[in-house]
DNA sequence: AAGACTAGAACGAGCGTTCGTTCTAGTCAA
DNA sequence: TTGACTAGAACGAACGCTCGTTCTAGTCTT
């Protein structure tokens, strides 16, 4: 999985993309209230009329963010599915999947992770994490019927497989890790899968 | 660990122990810049006047909280150690604890959470999460000395030993969840010291 | 020339904050 | 005991500023 394959916002020139990616860095950097729409403006080169011709209102800047990380990830952990068969592979995976995307594009994976916590949207913020949990919940437990994954609570046993990989992203995020988290993933993995193992 | 142990706000009669809870409580339910002063004045019944006389600011309010906040789990952590001997046993007073305080106040729990992620106080947001994972990792490397935990990464180790509680405390505070975490914990416990158990 | 889009000045609502006043409790002199 | 005095706490109307939003004149494109 190479970097560029998970770019959400490649360099844009229209309008639309400009604002996309403008808003993407301020909100995750210095959040939603305190970032204004004439920061925007100014940031993105686009114009006031020009910005709610095209959204509306400031909430809508945000409904359109959210529309198309939704898209994206949901693509991406289909994506998974289809190419890998049993709980396992798909589980390492996603971690992978997660991985990467955090050292390519730190403000999305900021942006999704706290989606819920964030003060705007209230209401739709956790389909931006939900969804994801549901999947790998999904994954492992069907490993549980064939025998590859322990029979433990479905919940638990994704909550303890991603929960540790979760946490080294929040990490790095925070700056506590100085690697990149490509160098811990085998040790990250090895944790995660005996944890629920036979 | 009773619930009542770990009660943060009992209900106070006196201008600041009123305003603090009524901030808690907003803050986390519709967060800091959707809460207005006036909201807080409304809801708390004190005055405008007597709130800035008290705090300062609003951003006063936030600190306010955050040291109570901060110091309060700080007490926690170091009496789980005080209490408590060898990773094993630390490590899952810890996970009790969160499970409890949860619990029995959620709105802290979720302030605590996610502090480095609000959108006010950006700088000392990561004080609040920074500081338990650091007590954790310490657990973890001094049972690593001692044989008790496998050779690993630490950092890693940590994570992966309370990744998994915290994934599922996240889902108790989304509504995921609709029996109390108690009824989890040894199952989350098992596949949590499973990961890094030699 | 016509339509779609852009520009940025202007507007009004709502916010955090201030400030002059009143209230309360404690202290002391007579 | 009473009255005067003081300091801190509480009050709430009023202020000024910033923000999201609107509006109209202007500029491209075809």
């Amino acid at each position: 999985m190479a970097p560029d394959d998970v770019k959400f916002f490649p360099p844009a020139s229209d309008t639309r993309g400009k604002v996309l990616a403008t808003a993407l860095q301020l909100f995750t950097r210095q959040g939603y209230f305190n970032t204004s729409v004439s920061q925007i403006v100014r940031v993105s080169g686009c114009s006031t009329g020009s910005i709610y011709h095209h959204f509306g209102d400031k909430e809508g800047i945000a409904n359109a963010l959210f529309e198309a990380l939704v898209a994206r990830i949901d693509a991406l952990f289909d994506d998974i599915e289809r190419r890998h068969s049993g709980a396992a592979k798909r589980c390492r995976a996603v971690i992978e999947l997660l991985f990467t995307l955090t050292e390519a594009e730190p403000e999305v994976m900021e942006f999704v992770l706290y989606a819920r916590h964030r003060e705007f949207l209230p209401e739709r913020g956790p389909i931006c994490s939900a969804r994801p949990f549901r999947k790998m919940r999904d994954f492992v437990a069907r490993g549980m019927e064939t025998g590859e994954v322990r029979a433990v609570d479905p919940v638990v046993a994704a909550a303890s497989v991603y929960g540790g990989a979760l946490r080294m992203i929040h990490l790095r995020l925070d700056g506590v890790l100085e690697r990149p988290l490509g160098e811990f993933l085998d040790e990250v993995w090895a944790c995660a899968w005996r944890s629920v193992a036979p």
